[in-house]
DNA sequence: TTGTAAGCGTTATCAG
DNA sequence: CTGATAACGCTTACAA
C-alpha cells in the first residue's frame, strides 16, 4: 500500500530498484529488450510503491496526450451516451480518458474549429458518430494531422482499421420482409435527411426489398424527414392523406416515428389495427410510447467498445470486428393490416 | 497565417519577438509585471507565430491538466447531454477540454475509481451531477486531492463556490397550485427513489403545498418510484386502484409520467381528460408522447455552463449565479377534473 | 520589469 | 540488455 503524499515517480522506482530510469521506462512501455529478471525486479518496486507513470509527462514526451476524443453532432442523446459508456467500457483501467467534443455540423467554421481541437488537445485519436463521420474532409483532416481516428457508420466509409459498421440496409429489408410476411402490401417510408448516409441506405433497403416482393412503391408512399419528430408527424400527415391509404409505414429513425404516432391519433388512425408503424434505433422512446413501437435496435455499445479499442489496442481481437448486426425489436406496434 | 510544419513553442516567439521565453510565459499567463510595450511586441508575434502554448507541457509544469471531468451516473441521457453542451458553452474558445467520466453509484468501490482517476488525469476540476452530487464524501475527496470541484443539486449542499442549485421544490409547489387552480383536490404522487435529494425535495414541495391548501395526503395518494418508467407505471396503477380515484398525479420525473400514461391507457383511463399528469425535467418523451406533457424544466445548458465558469473563471459575473429557476411547460396532460 | 537556471516526469539517442 | 544525457515546452524560483 503507498502511503499518501506526493505521488512516487519514475525516479523512485529506479532508485530503490537499483536500476536507471530508462529501465523502468522499459518495463512501462513493455519493452522486449529487457532481461526477465530485471523486469521483475522493477515490476515488483512499481507495485510495492503503487507508482503510476504521470500521463502529462508522457503526454508532453510523446507529443501524444492519452486522451480519445469523441467527435459528433447528435440528435439523439441516448446513442451518444451508450456509445460513450461503450468507449470507457473499452478504456477503463488504462490511462486513456475520454474527451467529448460536440460540435456543429452547419457551421463552415466546423473543420476549422476541430483542427484546432486537435492541435491544441494532440488527442491519441478521436471516435467519429454519423454523420459527420461520413465527411471525408474530416477523415483526411485526421490523417494530415497524424490523429488516430475510427468512423462509425452505416455503409464501407472506410478502410476496416478505421471503421465500425452497422448493417443498416440489410436490416431496413427484413422490416419490410416482416411486413409483407403480415400481408402488408402498401407501405410507406419516412426517409431521413439528405445527404445522410445512413438515411440513403435505410431508403435503399426499402426499396430493394419492396422490388424484391414486387411490390410498387408510388411516390405518395414516399416522404420525406429530417430525423426530427416534426419531420415525422409531417410526412406522416403526407402519407396518410394518400388513397388507397397505406396500412404501414417505416420510418428511418424512432423519433420521425414517434412523429408519425402523433399524426396517426390525431387522424383517429389507430396504431396498430389500422396503421403499423416501424422505427429505427430503439431509443427509450421507442419503449416508452404507446403503443410500445417495434424497432431495429444496433448495438451501440458494442461497437463503441471495439472502435474505441481499435485505437487504442488496434491488435486486440476484439477490436477486429468491422461490421456488427442490428435486430428486429418486436413490441405492438404492428398487427396485419386492418 | 502560420504555415504548417512544427508548431511554433514559446521559444520561436521568444526568439522573434527578442525576449526571454519567460517574458513570453508572463504574457501568456497575463502578468501584471510586465511593460505594455512588452506585451503588445510580444502579442504581435504570438498572432503572427500562430502560437498556441502546448497544454501537455503546460500540465506537466503546472502539475495539472486542464480538463475538466463530468462526474455522473446517469441520471437521464438528455440531461448529461444538456450538461456537456452547456459545459462547452463555457469553455469554448479556451485550452480546456471536457472529459467524461460515467460512475456506478452502487459499486463499493466508486470512490476508489473515482480517486484513481483523479489522481491519473491530475483533473484542473470536476463536475458532480446528481445524484452522486449528493455523496459528501465525494466532495471530501476532491478537496482533499486538491482537485477543483462545483455540484449540482436541487439543494443547498455545499457553498456557493462550490454549487450550482435548482428550485425543485418551489417548482413542485407550483405545481400543485396550477392542479389546484384548476379545481383537482385528490391528487397522487409518484415519488423518486429515496436517497434522492431531488426526490426528497419533489416530495417536500408537494406535501407542503398540499397542506397549504388544506389538503389531504392519504397513503393511498403516495406511491415510491425509482425514476425509472417500469416503476413510474407500477406505482400509477398503485394510484389509479384506490377509491376514490386520484384526479391529477405528479410523478418526480418525465419517465416515470410516462409509465403513468401507459398504465391509464391500459386502464382505460383518458389523459388529461380523466386524470391530468405532471412530470418533472422536461425530456424529449415529454414533448413526444401522447398528448404532449405538462413538465417542469430547468435550464440545465445554462446551469452547466455557470458550473462551468465557477471552475474555470471563478470571477466571471456568469459564474455568480447559484440558484436557477425552472419553469412550468404547460402542454396538454392536464385538464380540469372530469 | 526582465532574464537565468533549474526543474516538472517521462521518453529518445546513443554509447557501452 | 542497460544507462548517461539530452530533449519535450512550459513554469517557478531567484537574480539582476
Amino acid at each position: 500500500m503507498a502511503k499518501s503524499g506526493p505521488a512516487p515517480t519514475i525516479n523512485d522506482v529506479a532508485r530503490v530498484a537499483g536500476v536507471s530510469k530508462k529501465t523502468v521506462s522499459r518495463v512501462i512501455n513493455r519493452s522486449p529488450l529487457l532481461r526477465e529478471a530485471t523486469r521483475a525486479k522493477v515490476e515488483k518496486v512499481i507495485a510495492e510503491l503503487g507508482y503510476t507513470p504521470n500521463p502529462q509527462a508522457r503526454a508532453l514526451a510523446l507529443r501524444r496526450n492519452f486522451l480519445i476524443g469523441l467527435l459528433h453532432d447528435n440528435p439523439n442523446a441516448q446513442t451518444v451516451l451508450n456509445f460513450q459508456e461503450g468507449v470507457l467500457d473499452a478504456i477503463r483501467d488504462t490511462e486513456f480518458a475520454l474527451v467529448v467534443r460536440p460540435v456543429d455540423r452547419h457551421s463552415p467554421a466546423m473543420l476549422d474549429d476541430i483542427r484546432n481541437f486537435l492541435e491544441q488537445q494532440r488527442l491519441y485519436g478521436v471516435l467519429i458518430l454519423p454523420p459527420i463521420s461520413e465527411n471525408d474532409d474530416l477523415a483526411a483532416l485526421c490523417r494530415e494531422m497524424g490523429c488516430g481516428y475510427v468512423r462509425m457508420g452505416s455503409a464501407a466509409l472506410d478502410e476496416a482499421e478505421h471503421l465500425v459498421q452497422s448493417n443498416d440496409r440489410e436490416m431496413v429489408e427484413g422490416v419490410v420482409d416482416y411486413l409483407v410476411k403480415l400481408g402488408h402490401r402498401r407501405i410507406g417510408l419516412i426517409e431521413g435527411p439528405s445527404g445522410f448516409r445512413s438515411a440513403f441506405e435505410r431508403r435503399e433497403g426499402f426499396l430493394a426489398a419492396m422490388h424484391r416482393h414486387g411490390l410498387e412503391v408510388p411516390p405518395a408512399a414516399l416522404a420525406q424527414g429530417n430525423y426530427r419528430f416534426d419531420s415525422g408527424h409531417r410526412a406522416a400527415n403526407e402519407l396518410l392523406s394518400a388513397e388507397p391509404r397505406v396500412t404501414a409505414i417505416f420510418a428511418s429513425n424512432d423519433e420521425m416515428a414517434a412523429g408519425a404516432y402523433h399524426a396517426a391519433r390525431e387522424r383517429g388512425v389507430e396504431v396498430p389495427r389500422q396503421l403499423s408503424i416501424v422505427g429505427f434505433d430503439d431509443s427509450p422512446i421507442a419503449a416508452h410510447i404507446w403503443p410500445p413501437m417495434t424497432t431495429v435496435g444496433w448495438p451501440i455499445r458494442e461497437m463503441a467498445k471495439a472502435a474505441a479499442l481499435k485505437l487504442v489496442a488496434p491488435d486486440s481481437s476484439e477490436a477486429l470486428p468491422s461490421s456488427f448486426p442490428a435486430r428486429l425489436v418486436t413490441r405492438n406496434s404492428v398487427a396485419e393490416p386492418g
